[in-house]
RNA sequence: GUGCCCGUAGCUCAGCUGGAUAGAGCGUCAGACUCCGACUCUGAAGGCCACAGGUUCGAACCCUGCCGGGCAUACCA
């Protein structure tokens, strides 16, 4: 049940009636884009401006809201008033209390979901870890935004694809691997893992300023990997292995999977292609030795794209370019998601332009997926310096505090261990999702461990809340409902936001921002505890009690639902 | 210099793509548990929506300019 919809054609059919023969009238989409939502409750649930039918029909906006008014009969459905410009519409409320639960309780868990992405393929490349770095805060975003959108076009119908597009070519690992010579040994790093492998890194740049040999020497044992030496690439796997080791832990407990680990080495020998096309289609040019795509000729004032070094060896850009191409060819993509920190802006527009001067159309279904950059006490995270807070780090924290509070709070609780991990790495994606993706985040050990008011924690207590009553209903009598029972303020608007949460997935999907749903999901929760603390649930008399249970029911599915796309648990006691 | 992004309450941020008196959380102050989970709820104080023009019946939102900040700007990724 669409409620837009339905009073979209009731005002067309009005307009019609109203205004018959008049050229310009607005259609049935139009006016349903025209509706909005009144800024308070005395001016009802949804509201027709009549300004934009003033020129059409050479009326004032407030004489065509009330020719409207009185033309629209519909007393099940709503009441429409004229109130100034605008014709408001006053939900028929037990009606809609029924509908709307209905909705809800009908879909269950596909409550919002649909099929719009039936045979539709969307690529998510998103936390794309770098071997042989830890992975730190600055790299939730990516991946928790990365998820959530995964989960979301999932639930819209979607195939989808995760991409972790490792990190995993370039000189750098040259120098690691003449560290491990020198310093290394085997015992140390299957031990210590990636931390060991980030100690040797660190030293190797310690060392190189006062011995610059080393450089070349790190330039050497890259080309041996390059070109297969078989004790370089058994070092170099090993480090991949200890790495993703490390790195799987993390994705464990934030609950993140991958359905493809293709990354740098992967398009290594995929790049031919990209340079035999560019000089076919005579896109590539020369320029201070090196092989570039001009890209200014259409005055886009973007700097020529660099695709091959001076000395011949390709860019990253070329391997993007490669990586575009095979993706397109494996899973034939209807859009491909670079969840990247908008640092990387130029380049994404660069390379996605040359894509475009390729020839293919398909250039317009690449999306850079900006999110902000995240600094801590200030300052920008340096593995090398130290300066950083380790994602392990974070996550265990948050949860001990969890489970601190649990004892306090809840110390006959099962599972404490389990809730107490739920709980506490739910604080940390709900405070990476809670805002728009492109703000700035200055971490702070506060505010990624609160708790209280607008948190992780206080969405998922909600949760906890509706399956305790839930529970406790369980052992009653069941009864027919009555809907007149939720007739009042806060009942009606509790189901406003249920009514709301299927158009807030599509927005979220098509913004790309799962912010989206956390606000939604918080609005549904607020709602609902002040319904809550309104509403007697389980002692009112039994018909009325069944409406608030249903609605109850149905909230507690919502809840559950909007934190599964965040990628957050909703744990039933906490 | 040029390009992209961001300036909304003391702090952190929403604001449904142009609508009615600009909202929330934190913090501050004042309240509510003999009652279904107080990790809850109620109220108060707090605003030249950076600034200036323009478009419009109507602008925090669109356009132009300007100020402040971040990022990027050829052989790292």
């Amino acid at each position: 049940m669409d409620m837009k919809q339905s009073l979209a054609e009731l005002i067309a059919q009005a307009i019609e009636s109203c205004y018959a023969g008049v050229p310009e009238l607005p259609t049935v989409a139009d006016i349903s884009g025209y509706l909005e939502i009144p800024p308070e409750k005395e001016m009802g649930d949804y509201a027709f401006p009549c300004f934009k039918l003033s020129r059409a029909l050479h009326k004032g906006p407030p004489q065509i809201a009330g020719m409207l008014a009185t033309a629209i009969d519909a007393p099940n459905l709503c009441e429409a008033k004229q109130q100034g410009g605008y014709l408001n519409f006053f939900l028929h409320r037990s009606n809609f209390a029924q509908q709307s639960l209905n909705a809800v309780l009908d879909a269950g868990d596909r409550y919002g979901a649909s099929d719009v992405g039936a045979n539709k393929t969307i690529c998510l490349d998103f936390s794309s870890i770098n071997i042989a770095k830890r992975f730190h805060i600055g790299h939730l975003s990516t991946t928790m935004i990365g998820q959530s959108l995964r989960r979301i076009y999932t639930f819209l119908g979607y195939q989808t694809v995760a991409i972790n597009y490792l990190g995993d070519w370039g000189t750098q690992f040259g120098k690691l691997l003449c560290a491990y010579q020198r310093w290394g040994n085997q015992a140390e790093v299957e031990r210590d893992g990636v931390e060991a492998l980030t100690r040797l890194y660190v030293r190797f740049h310690e060392e190189a300023e006062s011995d610059p040999a080393l450089e070349d020497e790190g330039r050497k044992w890259f080309k041996a990997i390059e070109d297969g030496d078989a004790e370089a690439v058994r070092l170099f796997t090993l480090f991949k292995e200890l790495t993703l080791r490390d790195t799987q832990r993390v994705y464990d407990m934030l609950g993140v999977t991958f359905d493809s680990y293709n990354g740098e080495a992967f398009f290594n020998d995929k790049m031919g292609r990209v340079i035999d096309e560019l000089t076919q289609k005579k896109l590539l040019t020369v320029s201070e030795g090196a092989s570039i795509v001009d890209l200014d000729e259409e005055h886009t004032g973007m700097p020529p794209c660099l695709v091959l070094k001076k000395d011949g060896a390709t860019l990253y850009a070329t391997r993007d370019i490669a990586a575009a191409l095979w993706r397109m060819d494996e899973y034939h993509f209807d859009k491909c998601l670079y969840v990247v920190a908008y640092q990387q802006d130029l380049h994404f527009r660069q390379w996605f332009k040359v894509i475009e001067k390729m020839g293919y159309e398909w250039a317009k279904d690449l999306v850079h997926v900006a999110f902000g950059m995240i600094s801590y006490e200030g300052q920008s995270l340096s593995t090398r310096k130290g300066h950083v807070v380790f994602l392990e780090e974070l996550l265990l924290s948050a949860k001990e505090k969890a489970l601190k509070i649990i004892e306090e709070k809840s110390p006959n609780l099962e599972n404490k261990d389990e809730i107490a991990r739920q709980v506490g790495i739910g604080a940390v994606i709900y405070a990476d999702l809670q805002n728009n993706r492109i703000k700035d985040i200055d971490f702070s050990w506060d505010r990624a461990l609160s708790f209280e008011g607008e948190t992780g924690p206080y969405v998922q207590y909600t949760h906890a809340r509706c399956c305790s009553v839930l529970r406790r209903a369980a052992e009653l009598d069941p009864a027919e409902p009555e809907y007149a029972a939720l007739e009042d303020d806060y009942a009606q608007e509790l189901l406003r936001q249920l009514s709301r949460f299927p158009a807030a997935v599509r927005e979220a999907a098509e913004r790309y921002e799962p912010s989206i749903m956390t606000r939604t999901v918080t609005e549904l929760c607020k709602a609902y505890n002040k319904f809550y603390y309104e509403n007697r649930i389980l002692d009112a008399e039994s018909g009325v009690r069944e409406a608030r249970v249903r609605l109850t029911t149905a909230v507690r599915q919502t809840i559950k639902t909007g934190l599964y796309l965040i990628g957050m648990e909703a744990p039933e006691r906490m």
